[in-house]
DNA sequence: TCAGGTTCCGTTAGCGGTAACATAGCGCGA
DNA sequence: TCGCGCTATGTTACCGCTAACGGAACCTGA
C-alpha cells in the first residue's frame, strides 16, 4: 500500500495510467476492456486487475469520437408522468438490452419547439438511431431527421407521413371502433371529455375518427369538455360533473384518456349513477391502474409495450445491417368492453 | 440552388464543412456557433446561415473531448412508473433548465447490480455531476463515486452516511410520525401493507420508524402484508381485503405507499365500511392522484419535487463554483391527515 | 530447414472539435 | 509618425481513445 491513501482523485485517470500500471501498450488495454482482438490470457488477467485497482472508468467520449460509433439511442417522448410512456420505455428496453445499445430519454412536454430542441442536442451526440412520439414536428425537426443519416423511427401514430420508419397504431380508426362499438350498444347521446393541449395530436386524430363515425350514424356529439393540467383523476371527476348538469341526457362519456375516463367513472359510481345502464362510459390507453378501480372502464389498449419493442428491433437491425430500408409497421389495438358499456 | 438535391446524406458534416462554406476558419466557426470569443456581425452573420443552410449539428462527442467539459448530470432512480420519481425529475429539471446543464436518466428498477452498471455507464461519459436515489449502494458503487471528482448527490434519504452531498428526509422519522398520529387518534390494532422488494430501503426505514412508535407505545403491528409487482392499486385492494378477513378487528390501515392506499380505499368504500370510523387508512408520497378520489387519503408528501430541485442546485453550483464541499439537506415532510384518521 | 501461417502486441495517425496563443489590421493619442 | 492596445481572426497542439497496419516470436509441415 505505497499509494497516496488520500481519498481525493487529482487527475482523472486514461487508459496510459493502466497500461503503466500492467507493463503493456496503451492499445492492449484497450482491447482488453472492450474484449476485442487478441490478448494472451496472462496479458488480460495483468491488465484487468491493474484496472480494476486503479478504479479506472473508459472514457467512452473519447472512445466515440475514435471509433465513430455511439451506443446510444435517443427516444423523444411528450411526457413522462402519465402512464403511457414508461411502458414504451419498457418495451425499448427490454429490446435494447440484448444489444449494446442504449436508450437515452428526452421530454417535450408537447411543446414542437422544445421537441426541436431536444432532437437537435441528441443528434448533437451522433447516437445510433433515434425513436421519436408522432409524426408531427416541426419543419426543421423534419429536416434534421432526415439529414441524420441513422435509422429513425416515429412512434405511436401511423396515421401521416413518416420520415423514415414507423410503429403505431391508427388513432383516427380506434377513435372510430370505439363510437361505432358505443352506438352498436344503444347508446345516442355521446359527451367527450379530453385534453385542451393542441399539440396532443393523436388524442385529436382520435376525436376526429370518432366524430366522423357518429356523423356516419346521423349522430353528433351532445356536449364536451377539455382539460388542461392538474390531476386527471380529478379534472375527470370535474368535467363529468360539469357535463351531466350542463347536459343531464347524456348516456355515454367518451373520455380521451383512461385516467380522466376512471375519474369520471369513480365519480358517477359516487353519485350513484347506473352505469353502464343509464350512462356508459370509455377511455383509451388499456392502463394497469384500471385493475384496481370498483368497476371495470372500457378502453382499448395502445400496444404501448409492443409499439416500443417493435421499434427498438428496427434501430438495432439497421443499426446491425446497414442497408436495410424504411419499414412502417401498424399495431391493432383491441376494445375491452369492461363493464362500463351495456352488453346485450 | 446547385447543391445536390439528393436527399441522402452522403457524409457527416464537420466544421470544415461550414468553414468553407463560409470562407472562414473551423476556429471562427466554433465560435460563432458557441457565441464565445469575438467575431464580428457580419461573420457572425455569414457562418450562421451556411450553418443552416447546411444544417450542420455540432458534434458534441468531438466539442466535449476538446474542452473536457460535458454538460450531462446523470440521474440514476430505481423506477420511472411510480408516481414519484416523474416528479423528483420535474424538480431537476426546473433547476437545470437554466444551467446549460441537461440530466440523463438511468433505471435501476431496485437491482443493486443493475445500479453499478448504470452508474459505470453514466461514469464513463465523464459527466458534470450524478444525482442518485437512495444512500445503499454496492461496495463498487460508493468507490467510483468517491473517486469520480464530480459532485455526486444522493437523494430521498438522509438515514445513513452520503459519499458526498445528500438531500432528502429521514424515512425512519416519517414511519414515526405517521404512527404518532395514528396512536394518537386512538386507533390500537393497526396493520400494514407494503412492497416485498427487499432493496426498497426507504420503505423499509419507514416501517423501522413505524414499528418503533408502535413499541415505545406498548404496541406492534396486528397484522401485515407484502405484495411484489402488478398493479399497485389492484394489490392494494387484495391486500386489504385480505387482511380485513384475516384480521376482522383491525382499527387501522397503514399502506407504504399512496397507490396500495388508494386501492384499499376504494375498496373500504366498495365494502360500505366506516372509513375513518371504524378504520382509518394512511399511506406515504403525497401523490397528486390523491385528489381524485372519492375520500383523502392520509398521507406525507415526501417533498419530491424539492428534493429534485435541490440536489440539482447543488450539482449547479459545484460545476460553477469548484470548491464547495458536501452538503447535507433534511427536507421536513408534512402530515396530510385528510378524510381517512379520526378528528378529535 | 525455412516459407508461410498464427498469435500477440506495438506504432502511427487520426476522430472533430477547442484552449491557448499568435497575428494582422486598425484607431488613436502623443 | 510611431507605438500601444484593441478587435477579429488564424495556427498549433492537443483531448483520450481506436482502426489499421506492422512486426516479432513462435509454430508447423514438407
Amino acid at each position: 500500500m505505497t499509494q497516496p491513501t488520500s481519498t481525493e482523485p487529482r487527475r482523472a485517470l486514461t487508459l496510459r495510467d493502466v497500461s503503466e500500471a500492467s507493463g503493456v501498450s496503451e492499445m492492449t488495454v484497450s482491447r482488453v476492456l472492450r474484449n476485442r482482438g487478441d490478448v494472451s490470457a496472462a496479458t488480460r488477467e495483468r491488465v484487468l486487475q491493474a484496472s480494476r485497482a486503479l478504479g479506472y472508468v473508459p472514457n467512452k467520449i473519447a472512445g466515440a469520437l475514435a471509433s465513430q460509433r455511439v451506443n446510444l439511442v435517443g427516444v423523444i417522448i411528450p411526457s413522462m408522468s402519465n402512464m403511457v410512456f414508461p411502458e414504451v420505455m419498457t418495451g425499448i428496453s427490454s429490446v435494447l438490452d440484448d444489444t449494446g445499445l442504449q436508450p437515452v430519454v428526452g421530454v417535450t412536454n408537447y411543446l414542437p419547439d422544445r421537441e426541436e430542441a431536444v432532437l437537435y442536442e441528441m443528434l448533437s451526440w451522433r447516437p445510433s438511431g433515434v425513436i421519436i412520439a408522432g409524426l408531427e414536428h416541426t419543419a426543421a425537426a423534419r429536416a434534421m431527421m432526415a439529414q441524420a443519416g441513422i435509422p429513425i423511427v416515429e412512434i405511436m401514430d401511423i396515421d401521416g407521413q413518416a420520415v423514415d420508419s414507423a410503429v403505431g397504431i391508427s388513432h383516427r380508426r380506434a377513435g372510430r371502433q370505439m363510437a361505432e362499438a358505443i352506438i352498436a350498444s344503444g347508446y345516442r347521446r355521446i359527451a367527450f371529455m379530453g385534453t385542451q393541449m393542441p399539440n396532443d395530436f393523436r388524442a385529436k386524430k382520435r376525436l376526429e375518427g370518432f366524430e366522423e363515425a357518429l356523423r356516419r350514424n346521423g349522430l353528433a356529439l351532445v356536449d364536451r369538455e377539455f382539460y388542461d393540467g392538474g390531476s386527471a383523476l380529478l379534472k375527470g371527476r370535474e368535467m363529468t360533473a360539469a357535463i351531466l348538469r350542463r347536459s343531464p341526457d347524456v348516456d355515454f362519456l367518451y373520455y380521451s384518456n383512461d385516467m380522466i375516463g376512471a375519474g369520471g367513472l369513480l365519480y358517477c359510481l359516487d353519485q350513484g349513477i347506473d352505469v353502464p345502464g343509464k350512462v356508459g362510459l370509455a377511455g383509451f390507453n388499456g392502463v394497469e391502474l384500471l385493475d384496481g378501480l370498483p368497476r371495470r372502464l372500457a378502453t382499448m389498449d395502445a400496444c404501448r409495450r409492443e409499439i416500443g419493442q417493435r421499434a427498438a428491433q428496427i434501430i438495432a437491425a439497421r443499426n446491425h445491417t446497414a442497408d436495410l430500408g424504411p419499414e412502417v409497421v401498424e399495431l391493432f389495438p383491441t376494445l375491452q368492453p369492461g363493464d362500463t358499456i351495456r352488453q346485450f
